[in-house]
DNA sequence: ATGGGTAATTGGTCAAACCAATATTTACGG
DNA sequence: CCGTAAATATTGGTTTGACCAATTACCCAT
């Protein structure tokens, strides 16, 4: 009964071994909706069932969603297994954030240099792109645009330095306190200054890492996270004054701390 | 664009969940073969394409195998179907290990570098413990131990750096890279010159933290790390060889078919 | 009996079609 | 002009039927 023979390969598997590649390498991003599966099935030279069979899967590790008439999507699955539990402990002990912060540094720090390192030039073009993206968001006084954009240039130099760990990590970390920053403190205090700053900060990242400058771009962004947790750190304060105002005002406690995302 | 509505119930889940459940219930007992797909799909009441789909499921779970002309096996070994996405990752692309080690590399040694500068003196003796109890490991003849005791102690840097991020990540990336080298490679192969190279490694990243050295520790964990990468890759290389060996004596032909992917 | 060759079995893949839920566009009415 | 509802297009879900390829089972000649 025993088979030891070679395993037939399955062109479902290579399918999905392909697809699950892409969304490792991060060309196809969580959130992200696929093709259409008969437009996915030209494109991949397979018919839509053996598609299909690669598409369940991955839908049964849980990689992507699919729902009749709307599409297939990828899910974050990968960045939530692993930061899922960190969300409700950042409301809970607030002290986390400053660990987020400095693990962040080294995060960020490595891989702007390795990024200038090994960046090739598809990186580089992808991280062009969103750096204008970001740019033009900054610009514009869209928060939520701000914010995406700001996730995904960081993916891009994530990507770059061709370690799939640093790219999910460096975007699931800057989401989780991005939503962290959201659910804290509303709306961050926007103050034109720090605008501009940031966006210098940016770019010095940017041009570093353009011109494969490895030391320059690890202190750009030592730099860069320097300055948000400095000013994080501030508008935490003024905020602190502020509801310590309010209080005294109303012996009113509101006191939210559990607060479960996904 | 979010998709607040109902999931609509998928035939093949349904189907895969019935067979799962026939498997988990014992009346598909492991290496029972299923009946033909042809026969179950009328069973069933479902299409052929459907109890695919829902196979595929299983196979991705690894609860079931297919062969072409043979027939589809319940796997006989359950208990190692794990449920960590990052650990199948890991086997379904070797790459991603070269990745973890190079990641485990900056986070190790900077968790050795803050250890050095920031711990306390219940730090230091939690780690004199760790380190004790991980030298008996390493000196008696049980691995299981070795592992985990090897974990405790690289999870005690972690706790001395007094940032939580590095303790949980850190012991949490040690833990999924042991049970990678378990599955992949049974036990690693133990030559006595590799012990007590590693004792020596542990011993100096001991003696630099406990001294309150942070440059010596972080250099210590680094060529630790560095030489586990290499020892690594030694035995893969010879395991890949002794593959490549079997392969020759049973002359396969080995065949590519699936070329038009990607 | 035994060996080899053939036929039946069985998983793997593809094609075309239709259904159902969703998304998008259009048209209508306020 | 805007908002809502109907109509249309898109897209995943499912079925049928067919053919291919690997495996297994069978049968016959030696």
């Amino acid at each position: 009964m025993p088979q030891n023979k070679v395993q037939v390969p399955r062109i479902s598997d290579a399918v999905a071994a392909s697809l699950e590649r892409r969304i490792l390498e991060g060309s196809l991003k969580p959130g992200d909706r696929l093709p259409p599966e008969r437009e996915l099935a030209v494109e991949l030279g397979v018919s839509r069932p053996s598609l299909r069979e690669a598409i369940q899967k991955l839908a049964s590790k849980g990689m992507v969603q699919s729902r009749q008439g709307g599409g297939t999507y990828v899910t974050d699955r990968l960045e939530s297994t692993f930061f899922d539990p960190w969300q409700d402990m950042m409301g809970a002990h607030p002290n986390l954030r400053e660990d987020l912060l400095e693990f962040r540094r080294m995060l960020e720090g490595q891989a702007a240099e390795w990024a200038a390192e090994r960046a090739t030039d598809a990186d580089l073009t992808r991280l062009n792109q969103a750096f204008e993206a970001m740019n033009q968001a900054f610009d514009a006084d869209d928060s939520e645009r701000r914010a995406s954009t700001d996730i995904d240039f960081h993916q891009a130099i994530g990507e770059a330095t061709h370690n799939v760990l640093i790219g999910h990590l460096s975007a699931a970390l800057l989401r989780l306190m991005q939503d962290n920053i959201r659910l804290n403190l509303g709306e961050l205090k926007t103050i034109p200054a720090a605008i501009s700053l940031l966006k210098s900060q940016h770019a010095a990242i940017h041009t570093a890492i353009t011109e494969r400058k490895p030391s320059a771009a690890r202190a750009a962004a030592e730099t860069h996270i320097d300055f948000v947790r400095e000013s994080l750190a501030q508008s935490l304060r003024s905020a602190a004054r502020r509801q310590t105002a309010e209080r005294r005002l109303s012996a009113n406690t509101t006191d939210f701390s559990a607060s479960s995302i996904s």
